[in-house]
DNA sequence: CTGTTAGCGCTTTCAA
DNA sequence: TTGAAAGCGCTAACAG
């Protein structure tokens, strides 16, 4: 039984090396501050006992964690379900390791308690996740002195906002479609929180939706559709849970009995799109996708889409956490992708 | 400016409501023990002033952050683009919600001062991905008194081991591929902390490759070619860099000189197998393929497949690493499907 | 049921 | 260049 079990602290680095704690602690944050032996002496102590730094007592002591903390106001889980959420991770990622911090999720569960634990994580910024506009969390983390950073809104006062302008580019892509002049139906994120499964028609939609993308593509599809001279009370419009490729099977399901064989579908996630085209490709084989995101399988498979490079924003998001000075909102660009050629 | 910038202590709501801070404390952590009167007083203050209990002074006086560690023993960004490494990550995330435990992500990028890293965080215990014989962080890890696990090996006293038997499964795997007749081309993961891509041979092949999951994949393929009567010495291997259908797509143009009509692609996970399957199904459509992980897309496109539920293992390793008992390893069970049938 | 004491591990401030 | 004092925010252990 070598291994002594109680924590190696400080203290016990400064009393081997034979110094102050202060010292042994310069030593290890300054440097250059202690004289260049007493600094080793002190690094020898250090190794020989195994000392490691405590986050804890650094953190308490500094008031910095080093950590950002990372929010997706509905259930951690399916963060890693959703392949754009996970682009968007990548890039937050990337920056945590550049920059020596370290990434923290804030579990939620999209009950009560969520605002309290993200208020209390130890972290010293926040990046959350697109969220609806009455989410409680929103409301906690603007009040926080904490930087906030908020990857497709909504916009708020105290958070930082990093999104596209969705309903210029859910026009543009929608009026690019319908040109053919196809019959279209859409396959839509969810329209609440509660992310029921559902199919419905442009006349039943409330006419907000609080979760911001959701609401500008919705309206930017619906302006396309009521200037290629076609109704958007009648279109069919299915609503899926998840931006998963078997939630848009299932949503093609759901539509099916509705489909013209010259159909438009415009789908507002390349995924969704790639698990319609799957469900119908043998009963509509003439049907054209509309996606999003200009995933390269989309691409390959003639899906015209909408550039969003998640994890770009990912990177921008974590940047702007990490920066106490509260920059600015920031506005991606976008193009929309077909087969291969990109334009505007 | 109405909102004081200074943090709330939990002095203050004891002042406020007239207590002392222990039973603030007290009204937060053990409401039991408080009278009814002065606990509502005590929140009532505290929501009042907008007080948060602070994760750092509960984690330094505690000693539990309430937070699981994840290590990635390589760059971090890479754990998002790796669809089966995200699986893992929503299991260790639901358990954390389950739990009420924070999921800290560790960052590493493969250089010396990993191991420092990670013993210096602020968490309660540890879970890792697959990793090397000889990365330094698994030494660090195991003589930590926190509890630690390890999804895939390597075994180490000291880390607790979820895996399955890889050897087993992959021989089972090739050699029922194998039946047919084919003639055997490989695609593996990377053989050293590298992550070069290359093509080489069986017989090229250095004896123990320091990845224990890709060391026992490639023995049992080995074995299963040679019972078939075939030579792996002479068998082309492709060694991927990462675990993406693009460098699937890769290591099939690689491998495409030295391919039959009717080869058998023999990959480590569908993932590369479908990468695979795209790159080559116009030149080589009687081409049959081998993957691994199951995964709904490549039953679909019938592959056959060695199950891997690695949601239920990462749900077991964030369980383990919760549990101050140290449990023993668990070795998950495999079976292989094929075209939508089970079998062993 | 409530309060006092003490201190977790570290570092800021100031003095030597 | 080094050290002493103080305290970050909170809670375990014990008294009252």
């Amino acid at each position: 039984m070598p291994t002594n079990r109680r924590r190696v602290t400080l203290k016990d680095v400064a009393a081997r090396a034979g110094v102050s704690p202060m010292t042994a602690s310069y030593a290890f944050t300054r440097p250059a501050r202690v004289a260049a032996d007493t600094r080793d002496r002190v690094h020898r102590a250090a190794s020989e006992l195994g000392y490691r730094p405590d986050a804890v007592g650094r953190a308490l002591k500094s008031g910095r964690t080093h950590q950002i903390g990372v929010v997706f106001s509905e259930h951690l889980a399916y963060a890693f379900d959703d392949p754009q959420a996970a682009q968007f991770l990548a890039g937050v990622a990337e920056v945590c390791v550049e920059e020596g911090q370290g990434l923290t999720f804030i579990p939620t569960r999209g009950d009560a308690a969520d605002a309290g634990r993200v208020l209390s994580a130890a972290v010293d910024g926040f990046v959350l996740w697109t969220t609806a506009q009455d989410d409680p969390v929103l409301a906690a983390v603007a009040g926080d002195p904490r930087p906030a950073v908020i990857q497709g809104g909504p916009p708020r006062q105290g958070i930082v906002c990093v999104t596209q302008d969705d309903y210029r580019a859910a026009l543009a892509v929608a009026s690019q479609g319908l040109r053919e002049g196809r019959t279209p139906v859409v396959i839509s994120f969810p329209l609440d929180r509660d992310r029921e499964r559902m199919v419905t028609i442009g006349a039943e939609l409330p006419s907000h939706a609080p979760f911001p993308v959701t609401d500008a593509r919705l309206r930017g599809y619906r302006a396309a559709i009521e200037q290629a001279g076609l109704s958007w009370r009648s279109t069919p419009i299915a609503v899926v849970a998840r931006n998963t490729q078997r939630d848009g099977v299932e949503a093609a399901r759901d539509l099916a009995p509705q489909l013209t064989p010259d159909a438009l579908i415009i789908a507002m996630s390349d995924e969704l799109a790639l698990g319609a085209r799957q469900a119908l490709l043998e009963t509509h084989p003439e049907a054209a996708y509309l996606g999003w995101d200009a995933s390269p399988a989309g691409r390959q498979l003639g899906i015209t889409s909408v550039t969003n490079p998640l994890r770009d924003q990912g990177r921008r998001c974590a940047r702007a956490a990490l920066d106490p000075g509260r920059p600015g909102d920031q506005e991606i660009p976008w193009s929309i992708v077909s087969g291969g050629g990109a334009c505007t």
